[in-house]
DNA sequence: AATGAATTGATTGTGCACAATATTGGTGTG
DNA sequence: CACACCAATATTGTGCACAATCAATTCATT
């Protein structure tokens, strides 16, 4: 694996499972000597992790971890909401049981990191859970977007999670591995569907004012 | 504008309007003296292409226009078909005579271009017709993301499309408006979807080796 | 004491130089 | 003549230095 694709994907790993806060600084000398490149590659990599939306870059100002609006954290579940019951027929169309058996491992090594209390792990699998899932529908170019997505939302859960629970407390995956099993493409779904909104629904929004705060407004006599 | 997004979006438009065609090299050095910046800022625009499917680099061997893959078609056709019909319900919530005025002069200028053989025009209106349709929708995150879709299209049409089409022949985009105004949702989404299907089935997959090249099999005696 | 200007320190933006690598054409030898 | 090896050229990869910019503190003035 080529150095740049190293450092981003320790990068990425640092900010998905939360050791980077929304909102920290990444001054680029400090990473370089960190990673023992020099300041060319480091922002190479923050380059692409704000194309990704995983950083913000503000001319002259230099990185920080991305603290997603409300705007986008809703928008980015609503896109999964759209997208991944969608995927389910298609993906029902290569499931078998080597599939399954793959995925209940997954899930149950899932169960136990949050039992665990063991954040990063549950977060990793939890995503991992979700886009590969999207990627035996066959679809390359949707199942990368999927991915984003989750990854997206695990900083999202940063920002607005309940504390301690980074994904999903209605039941655990299993129940969706179950329906898959049995070939139950629309209840499926319909789990799947659920499952995102209660995730959406779980958010907790209070409305900070964030970014561009409106004096004229909040002043008006 | 930054100096920087002002020379990605050339590239970008150069690309999508198959003036620098699939497989086309970008050599750092040219587009350098082209624009008059360094290198760096350079590179930098390429990585962003790169990362968004317009060109692909290969390590220390440069960057050259990205011929999309039969398989990368298909599939960016694909998710076209699944996200953009799922589109029209919220998009009707927006809807009103002011955005059927906007996109009707839109539409009649893509028959324009495309009667008159503008190819870059012709190109360029079609995709905007289709993202800023979905950017009514209200969600940005998703709008994004099928921007880039229809850019890629762009560049698929470039590559598999039937010469002179850059689109669609099944009637012209008004007929989709004339449903939208008529608040007809399922109507709408089976003529968006009949629509990306016609693109897509117009495609000449004519299973040219692409990448990596056969030569053992393609000159075998 | 409060306000505004100026200086300092830290950090990012950009160009340049050199190192590393791939490709092409040539040269020598079996 | 064929083959392998070597050299030359062109192009990319990486680090470094300097310029530009921003934030904060200090200093001067009223």
């Amino acid at each position: 694996m080529s150095n740049d694709e190293n450092i981003y994907r320790q990068m990425l790993k640092a900010i998905v499972e939360h050791q980077l806060p929304p909102g920290a600084r990444l001054p680029e000398d400090r990473l370089s000597e960190a990673f023992g490149v020099s300041r060319t590659g480091i922002r190479k990599v923050l380059q692409r992790l704000a194309l990704e939306h995983f950083v913000v870059i503000e001319k002259n100002k230099g990185a920080q971890v991305n603290h997603p609006s409300e705007a986008e954290a809703l928008e980015v579940l609503d896109s999964r909401i759209l997208i991944e019951p969608q995927l389910i027929p298609a993906l029902l169309g290569y499931w078998n049981a080597e599939h399954s058996e793959r995925f209940r491992t997954m899930a149950k090594e899932e169960k136990y990191a949050e039992e665990g209390n063991q954040l990063a792990d549950s977060i990793q699998l939890t995503a991992r859970f979700h886009y590969e899932l999207a990627t035996l529908a066959g679809n390359k170019v949707l199942a990368n977007f999927v991915q984003q997505l989750c990854y997206r939302s695990s900083l999202i859960l940063a920002a607005y999670g309940t504390r301690g629970s980074v994904g999903c407390d209605c039941g655990d995956h299993s129940e969706l591995l179950d329906l898959l099993d049995q070939g139950h493409t629309d209840k499926a779904q319909h789990w799947m569907s659920h499952h995102l909104r209660h995730i959406k629904s779980s958010l907790i929004l209070d409305s900070k004012p964030e970014e561009n705060i409106d004096f004229q407004r909040l002043f008006a006599r």
